[in-house]
DNA sequence: TTCTGCGCACGAA
DNA sequence: TTCGTGCGCAGAA
C-alpha cells in the first residue's frame, strides 16, 4: 500500500464528509478510511500527519473542534479586492495560513483574516491547527525554513493552552468529537521532522535547501522534494497518484462546482502580452517556453527558461554555467530590479501563468516586490490556487530571486 | 447499527 | 448578502 494511495484515500475522505456536511474530524476519517479500504487507523492517522506536515491536509480548528481540510480546496475568502499595500497583504496573508486562529472564537477553517502583527515572523504552516501543538509547529519550523528567518515563532510558545495534540486516536475506539488525548502522534511527528535550516536569505542555502533544480525542461518531470507538495492528488477521484506537478495545474475546485480555473485564455488575462507570448511560442516551436521579459530599458528581449533552468543547475551543482548561460542570467538579474509591475505579470503570463499573473499584477508586485516575495506570500498572499504557486515559487520567483542574490553575492 | 443526505443555523467577509 | 461549515435529524443500506 503506497503512501500515495493513502494519500487519495484521506483527501477522498476529507472530502467526502465534507461533501455530505460532516465533520472532517480524525474520527470519521479514520472510520471512512477503514470502511472503505480496510486500513488500520493507526496508520491512516500516521499518514494523515504525514500529509498536515506536507500541508496537503490542513489541521485547523473548527468550532472548538479539530478539522481537516484539503490545502488544495481550502478558499482563500474575499481576498480579491485588497488594496492594502502589498507587504501589508502579503504578511498579513502569511500570518493567515501560520497562525490560525485561535479558539478565541473557534472557526478558522478558512483563516482568520487578520491576526495582527503577533505572528508576522511566522511563517507559513499550512497547517493551521489552530490549537497548535507545538509538536508539529516545530516540525513545520524545521521544514518551512526556507520561507525566512522565523526567529521566535511566537505562537509556538504562545499556544501550549489546550494541545489539541497529534491526531492520533486509533484502534476504531476513538474519542469522541473531543480530539481529547488519544494516542499522541508525536513520535511520529519528530521522526517527520527535518533537518533543514540554512537562512534562506543566502543563495548557498537555498542551493542546500529542499529545493535542486533539475536540468530537466519539463518540469513535469522533476521530482524534488520541495516540490512533494505538488505530487499530491488533489482530485481523490483520480487514481493516478503519480501525478505530476504539471497536473497540478488542471486541479479544479469541484466542491460546490466551484471552478475557480481559468478558462480564460492568455489574451483574456494578460491582452498586452498575450500576444507576444503565442507570438514567441510559435517561433520558438520546439522549443519549451520563450520568456519575453518586457520593459523598453531591458537590456535583453528574451530569456529561455530552459536555458535558464539549466543555469540554475549548474550553479547549483557547482558546475561553471556555459556563458552564454551566464550572461543571460546576469542581465537577467540586474534588470529585476527594474521590472515593473507589467513586466513580472508577462513574465509569469509567459511562464504559463497568465492568470496568476494577473495576481501578480494585481498585487503590483514589481521586480523589487518580487525580490522580497517569500514562498508564503506567493502562496498565500496571491489568492492563487495552492498548486500553480508552488510552481510559481519553486521554479520562477525561487530562481529569479536566487539569481539576483547569487549575482550580488559573488560582486 | 452504520452510513448518507440535507435543512438549517452560525459566523465571517 | 454570500459563503463555508457542521450539527442534528431522517431515511437508506
Amino acid at each position: 500500500m503506497s503512501e500515495s494511495k493513502y494519500r487519495e484515500w484521506i483527501l477522498d475522505t476529507i472530502d467526502s464528509l465534507r461533501s455530505r456536511k460532516a465533520r472532517p474530524d480524525l474520527e470519521r476519517i479514520c472510520r471512512m478510511v477503514r470502511r472503505r479500504h480496510g486500513s488500520e487507523p493507526d496508520r491512516t492517522c500516521a499518514e494523515l500527519e504525514k500529509l498536515i506536515q506536507e500541508q496537503i491536509v490542513l489541521k485547523v480548528n473548527y468550532k472548538g473542534s479539530i478539522s481537516y481540510r484539503n490545502a488544495a480546496k481550502v478558499q482563500r475568502r474575499s481576498r480579491k479586492k485588497e488594496d492594502v499595500s502589498l507587504a501589508t497583504a502579503a504578511r498579513r496573508s502569511a500570518v493567515e495560513e501560520a497562525s490560525h486562529s485561535d479558539l478565541s472564537n473557534g472557526d478558522s477553517a478558512l483563516g482568520p483574516a487578520d491576526q495582527d502583527e503577533e505572528d508576522l515572523e511566522a511563517d507559513t504552516s499550512m497547517a493551521m491547527d489552530t490549537d497548535s501543538n507545538a509538536d508539529e509547529e516545530g516540525a513545520d519550523e524545521s521544514r518551512d525554513s526556507q520561507d525566512g528567518p522565523s526567529p521566535g515563532r511566537t505562537h509556538e510558545a504562545a499556544a501550549p493552552v489546550r494541545a489539541a495534540s497529534a491526531p492520533c486516536s486509533p484502534s476504531g475506539t476513538l474519542p469522541g468529537p473531543d480530539p481529547g488525548p488519544g494516542l499522541d502522534c508525536v513520535s511520529l511527528q519528530k521522526a517527520m521532522e527535518r533537518p533543514n535550516s540554512l537562512p534562506p536569505s543566502s543563495p548557498r542555502a537555498l542551493a542546500h535547501n529542499d529545493w535542486a533544480y533539475d536540468s530537466t525542461v519539463c518540469p513535469a518531470e522533476r521530482q524534488h522534494p520541495g516540490m512533494q507538495r505538488d505530487k499530491v492528488a488533489t482530485k481523490p477521484a483520480i487514481q493516478s497518484v503519480t501525478s505530476s506537478p504539471c497536473a497540478l495545474s488542471n486541479i479544479k475546485k469541484e466542491d460546490g462546482g466551484k471552478v475557480e480555473d481559468s478558462h480564460l485564455s492568455s489574451d483574456q488575462m494578460v491582452p498586452d502580452y498575450a500576444a507576444r507570448l503565442d507570438e514567441t511560442k510559435n517561433v520558438s516551436d520546439g522549443r519549451p517556453q520563450t520568456l519575453s521579459p518586457p520593459s523598453d530599458d531591458c537590456t535583453f528581449k528574451k530569456i529561455d527558461i530552459s536555458s535558464f533552468t539549466a543555469a540554475e543547475d549548474s550553479l547549483l551543482n557547482g558546475d561553471k554555467a556555459d556563458d552564454e548561460i551566464s550572461v543571460k542570467k546576469e542581465k537577467m538579474s540586474q534588470n529585476l530590479l527594474q521590472w515593473t509591475v507589467a513586466d513580472v505579470a508577462s513574465y509569469f503570463s509567459a511562464a504559463g501563468f497568465p492568470e496568476q499573473a494577473m495576481a501578480f499584477r494585481t498585487q503590483e508586485i514589481d521586480g523589487k516586490s518580487l525580490l522580497l516575495m517569500q514562498r508564503s506570500d506567493v502562496l498565500t498572499g496571491l489568492s492563487i490556487r495552492l498548486g500553480p504557486a508552488l510552481k510559481i515559487y519553486e521554479r520562477h520567483v525561487k530562481v529569479l530571486q536566487r539569481t539576483h542574490f547569487l549575482e550580488f553575492e559573488d560582486l
